[in-house]
Order: C-alpha cells, then sequence, then structure tokens
DNA sequence: TTATTTATACCGACTAGTTGGTATAACATG
DNA sequence: CATGTTATACCAACTAGTCGGTATAAATAA
C-alpha cells in the first residue's frame, strides 16, 4: 500500500472549504485549490473525477459536520433541563456561544452554494434541504410541547418558529458580512431566543378567569 | 444628439441583475450577459469599462431601488396608524405580501455578492451596509417608542430585534431556496411580526400591582 | 531474504476552449 | 461633420480537464 490517500482527500476539502467560503466556489479556480493544498493537477483528479464531484462532497461533508453538532447539542440540552421550552432556549445559548468566539470567515456553504447556479443541483440541494430540516423538525418538536403547558402568547404557525432557528443563522451571517461584525450572529440567535421566551409568557390574565 | 444610450445601459443591467440572481454574477461571463441583453462585446465596454464597474453600479442600482422601497413603505403605514408598534407590525404585513406573489427567483443581490469574494469590495460592502441600516434605524425608533408605552415582556436588546427584520429577508431567501419554497419568505416575515406582537404584549398581572 | 508484481497515490506538461479586455472601424443623428 | 453608440476582429491569460509516466509500499514468489 502506497501512502494514505485520505490525507490528501481532506487537505483538498479543506482548502477548498476555505477558498469558498472567502470568494465562492464558482470564482474559485483548481489551480488555486491545487496550489492552496500543495499538490498537482494530477493528484486532485486521482481523487475528483471533475470540479462537480468536489462540490457535492464538500457539500455533503458540510451536512455531516453539522448532523454532528445537531446530535451533540440537542443531545447535551436534553440532558441539562427536562423542560421542552428551556431546552430550545438552551439550544439557542448554546449556538450563540458557538459563534461568541468567531471562526475565521463565519458563513454557511449552502448559502454560499444556493447563489451560485453551477453548484446549486437538485442533489446539493436535497442534501442541505435534509440537514436543515432536522432542526427544524426537533425544535418544532419541542415547541408544541411547550405550547401544550404555556400556550403562546399570540397564535402563531410554530413550524415557521422552528424554522425561523435557521433563518436567524442564514441571515446572520449575511449581515455579519455586510457591517463587518461577525458578532452579530451570537446576539441575533439571542435577540431570537428572548422572542421565544416572551411568546412562552404567561399571558396577562383579564379582568377575571372562569 | 444620437441614439439614447442609457436604454442599452439599463438593460445590461436588467439582464446581468437575471443572471446574477439565478448563478451568480462571478459565474456569469460577459459573454452570457452579451448575448441576453443582444449586443456586443463593444457595445458593452462603452458603457462599462470592465465587469467590476457594473457589478458596482449594479448593487448601487438595486440600492436605490431598495431606499425606494423603504420610502414608499415607510411613508405608508405610517399614514395608517399612528402607534409605532403597529406601524412596524403593518411593516412586515407589507413585506410579506411583496413576497406573496411571488418574483421569478427570490433573493437578494447584496446576498449573491457577500459569499463571492471577487464582487466583495470595500465599496459594495458600504453600499450595502448603507442600504440595511436605514430600516433597522426606522423599526428601532420606532420599537423604542413602543417600549416606553408598553415595556416589552422581556428584557431585549431592541437593536438587534431591529436588524432581525432584514436577517429575517435574507435567511428566509436562502431557506426558500433550499426547500424549494418561495413562499418562506412571506411566512417568515408573519411569524417575525407575531414574535414582535408578544414581546409587546401587556405584561401579566403580578399579584398585585402598585 | 530478496526480487517481482500489483495497486494506489501522485506528478507536471499539455490541450481545447473560455475568459475579460482591446483596437479599430462603421454607423447614426443632431 | 462631430459626437455618441455599436459592431467586428482579435489577444493574452486563464480555465477545467487529459494523459503518459513515476513513486511508494504491501503482497507474492523465488
Amino acid at each position: 500500500m502506497p501512502r494514505d490517500g485520505t490525507i490528501t482527500r481532506t487537505r483538498i476539502l479543506d482548502a477548498t472549504l476555505a477558498l469558498a467560503m472567502e470568494k465562492g466556489l464558482a470564482a474559485t479556480s483548481l489551480d488555486e485549490i491545487i496550489a492552496k493544498t500543495g499538490i498537482t493537477k494530477g493528484a486532485f483528479f486521482y481523487h475528483f473525477k471533475n470540479k462537480n464531484e468536489l462540490a457535492i462532497t464538500l457539500v455533503k461533508r458540510f451536512a455531516e459536520q453539522d448532523h454532528e453538532i445537531y446530535k451533540h447539542a440537542t443531545a447535551r440540552v436534553e440532558t441539562l433541563s427536562r423542560d421542552p421550552l428551556q431546552q430550545v432556549l438552551l439550544l439557542c445559548g448554546l449556538g450563540a456561544e458557538l459563534f461568541k468566539e468567531v471562526p475565521e470567515n463565519p458563513g454557511c456553504l449552502m448559502a454560499s452554494y444556493c447563489y451560485q447556479g453551477d453548484l446549486w443541483s437538485e442533489e446539493a440541494r436535497q442534501v442541505c434541504e435534509v440537514a436543515l430540516k432536522e432542526w427544524a423538525d426537533w425544535i418544532e418538536a419541542k415547541l408544541k410541547q411547550a405550547a401544550k403547558k404555556t400556550p403562546p402568547a399570540v397564535p402563531v404557525d410554530l413550524r415557521q418558529v422552528s424554522e425561523m432557528f435557521q433563518v436567524i443563522f442564514e441571515g446572520a451571517f449575511i449581515l455579519a458580512r455586510t457591517y463587518n461584525q461577525p458578532d452579530i450572529i451570537a446576539r441575533q440567535v439571542l435577540a431570537y431566543r428572548d422572542l421565544l421566551e416572551a411568546l412562552f409568557r404567561p399571558a396577562a390574565k383579564p379582568k377575571r378567569s372562569r
């Protein structure tokens, strides 16, 4: 056996991810990827049959890592509290913490893909959809439980409120880049948490009840 | 005066906007833009000295149009209600309406730029920042007025809550593309509106007050 | 133990086509 | 005719992708 090729493969993916976050994968040439990885054309095309396969492999890995975070985070908050609403609020806190000490160039590969038609194949789309859905599903289930105990202060579509979790992240990434303020991500997630808390506040007692 | 060149100029910008939304400007070649506009290289380079100037001109025009919508929408809701909170809630309703009958490929040029480093010049960034800020400023002012009348149900950073308006849009665009459901944009804005309403609900009366 | 085979992993020059951009001439219109 | 507008022809640099060949190291055979 020659030396382990999965190392090179991983290095290619890492380099590509960094470049994709910074300038978009569509605008990144293979030559740049190759240079950053420190390999040659030949090596690259040994591991990936073309740029598109690289794109899909990369987003799949991204989705897998997201899934790991999902599993870890939900498990964690479920041990920290038994109350479903508290679990969701804790999840937000955890999410904010993740972006407190901020990565170099915060952003989402999926978002970057979906504004670059070349990469936005149906296959890539589905990978992203599945990755996003599991978060919303979990949150929705929790909020529905919470709503049984404490009815929301106003009538709302809890599915939308759940999906908003990711809407916040995706939107905050963009504002963080536009304002050049990475900490906006954590702040937005915390604001979302506060709004959830307000939603599930015990309602104001009317004049007299029952 | 020879024939009017501003028509061609506008046609170039329109064609470019459509392509940029669909596949990203970085991945769009000048040849495609030229073909879609129905002109030639010579005409193009008469109007724009290079692709980058086109990019900046385009985002500036986008920001101007955004500004027009801002002026129109805020003026409208300010006539519809005298209550600042209601004005914000109405603005959300208006925003949702705008995306009810949905444009071809909903999305935000600014978001598309900020994931494509080539285009993301400091100049472009500032144009976007100004465009985004005016919305947040207006909403923040209104919410602060509202907070005087009715203190928020939980302590929140009203600046973040205001900026969330755009966070919702930007994030919803991405989810709309990922889920292939354009109506998610209107739904998210409405959910945001509902959360705001919950936040400014009169607080539950404690055992006894004053 | 040593030589040979075999499969994986990698190299770097090459190609066919595309890219953004230029030079220059033709055309339109006041 | 003068100016603003558009067309044609072209280029150098870069693009993704190919191809013949090499290095490595484990498995096998002598």
